[in-house]
DNA sequence: TTGCATTTTGCAATCGTGTTCAACACGCTA
DNA sequence: TAGCGTGTTGAACACGATTGCAAAATGCAA
């Protein structure tokens, strides 16, 4: 006993030993007070419920966490996080993870593999109940030993699917072919993809089915990768197109970060009018896409139903095997004006 | 040893004690393997990684921190994640956390007081070390006991100084005369200010300081607030303002995203010529602000600055007692293509 | 080999909680 | 009053780590 009193000077956090002091009841009481559907009368609850108050008293849930299985906390890692399409999926699952009453880990990496890795170790460190990767390609070996401290491990837009953890996709393929369509249908024939040199899985699987679908129709396209997925990178593809003598009369941007800089670069730097000379489609369908400076025609990802239904997954662990192991989510096309209408 | 071999099977995460059993050494062996600075041969290192590494050990942080006065977690309260400006904070300061090798736990509140308040008692339930709130107005009370529990508490960007934590903040009344100078200077005399229903004291330290400095220069302007803070108030505020017969010459937009959206009114409702017939200035200098379809003048708030600085604070806890009290950090104009030059 | 200083190692206590188990109080019926 | 069922309560034991302390092992010089 008084060992505890010598300690109580240096730990500046209330105990529930403090708490039970204090109203003159048992560690134990207190524990039942603040835990759901455990036997506490009346009269105790409330006399340990007034000395909590008066001190300022709050369970200590990394503790919780030690007994309980469940630590209630799920790890995000990404990276770019300040990006419009990730701030918002990062929104969206922060909001979700509120609601049912988890809490967010946030991990914001370098984007290499090394960083990658770090992030998931940290994620075993805290004993997360799930982890959601946003970008990044952790290994396969580390993928495993999370899943293997039974860990559920939520993978976003990858579309090489790893066989362990549970894959949420957007139909990337089906749009990048639809897009041709789209820009075909408007009478367009010389037609320009603009990419990244990321070379993230989503990105490639829509550049490919935009390629193959071209291929089938009979149309040669051309492919920039000017950099990394940003404005710039998009208004430097503009420069590299536009500046030739055979400019495209269309571009599927890949990513509407892309889209917005290229479609600056051809109107501010090369005066095109859009889309009576050039034809632009765009994929996610951030804010910018709808504000009216870009009004751009593109593909929206359901991000709210994609957090939505991981926020089901963690809620219910069970559901990952009633439901299949990867949910692939259909990505609608929203068409505004920065392609001719048919 | 019975008994630990019987939940061996139910708890899926790899223990210390498991870890020893395996190398052949103590529990104490395995802990001081992954402390830093501990004694320990070569020979046993070697010995407790290898057994580790087969195993999948990670060190259960949660545990740790009950001996160990510092959980390492600090916690982001914010609102409107999604949003250009807070996007932009939350990456800088998650991407600082992972620097000095801290883990950040984001919850996303709805706004409102109550949420505000359910945050910072999830920030005590989880023992963090410092929060970092963004937005909200938490009540003193629930401050002062964080503060008393040994938190570090750290707004930013609220004008209304509460004494316990930290304050972070801009130079907003600065900024606010600053740009009605601006605006004056360009010749502009009927001036407008596009502000929001939100009412956040830093919002509304700039407008007043713009109104103030008006007054001084014997300028009547006027003020609009058609809602919340987004694009499309900023757009709304454009319909109000430029529909009427006397138009302004100038606007101030209390926020970036403001004026991205009273520049798209202006531009595709009415077909003004910015910055010929009107001239805009905003604040913060989000992303957007740069690309060529604004190319706004605006202050930009130097994020990273702040960002770094709160790492200074949370790394090491005297800094606060030395360094002021609030830090005030300086928003610096930067010009681009909204203002006429002089 | 002995003596001494230095490093390694294991035991046991500790952190703040949840939960089992037995004891206890209480109200009701026979 | 005895007997019984129902709720409450507190002591004791995990949970998974760190660390002070003392014992053991090692290195080195005489």
């Amino acid at each position: 006993m008084r060992s505890i009193r010598g300690k109580k000077a240096s730990r500046l956090f209330v105990s529930a030993q403090q708490v039970a002091e204090r109203a003159g009841v048992s560690r134990s009481a207190v524990s039942r007070t603040f835990t759901q559907g455990a036997s506490v009368s009346e009269a105790m609850r409330r006399k340990v419920l007034r000395a909590a108050d008066e001190l300022g008293y709050h369970v200590n849930h990394l503790a919780r966490s030690l007994i309980q299985e469940d630590s209630r906390i799920v790890c995000v890692i990404g990276a770019e996080i300040g990006t419009p399409y990730q701030a918002r999926m990062v929104e969206a699952l922060s909001r979700g993870m509120q609601r049912i009453g988890r809490i967010a880990m946030l991990i914001n990496t370098a984007g290499n593999q090394a960083s990658a890795e770090a992030a998931l170790r940290q994620t075993l460190n805290y004993r997360a109940k799930a982890t959601v990767v946003l970008s990044g390609a952790p290994s396969a070996a580390l993928v495993r030993t999370c899943i293997n401290s039974g860990q559920q491990v939520i993978l976003i837009n990858r579309d090489d699917q790893l066989d362990g953890p549970t894959n949420i996709m957007v139909d990337n393929a089906h749009a990048g072919s639809e897009a041709f369509h789209m820009l075909k249908r408007a009478g367009c024939r010389r037609i320009a993809v603009v990419s990244s040199t990321a070379g993230t899985p989503s990105l490639v699987t829509r550049e490919r089915a935009f390629e193959a679908a071209a291929g089938h129709a009979g149309l040669e396209i051309r492919i920039v990768r000017p950099g990394p997925t940003s404005y710039a990178s998009g208004f430097a593809a503009g420069q590299i197109l536009l500046s030739g003598s055979d400019r495209p009369d269309a571009a599927f941007c890949v990513t509407d970060l892309l889209a917005c800089g290229f479609m600056d670069a051809a109107r501010y730097e090369f005066g095109v009018d859009i889309p009576r000379e050039l034809c632009v489609v765009g994929f996610d369908d951030i804010d910018q896409a709808g504000w009216a400076s870009y009004a751009l025609t593109t593909f929206r990802q359901p991000v709210e139903d994609m957090a939505d239904h991981i926020m089901r997954l963690i809620e219910d662990p069970a559901a990952e095997f009633t439901v299949r192991e990867t949910a692939c989510f259909h990505a609608l096309p929203v068409w505004r004006r920065s392609v001719r209408p048919k």
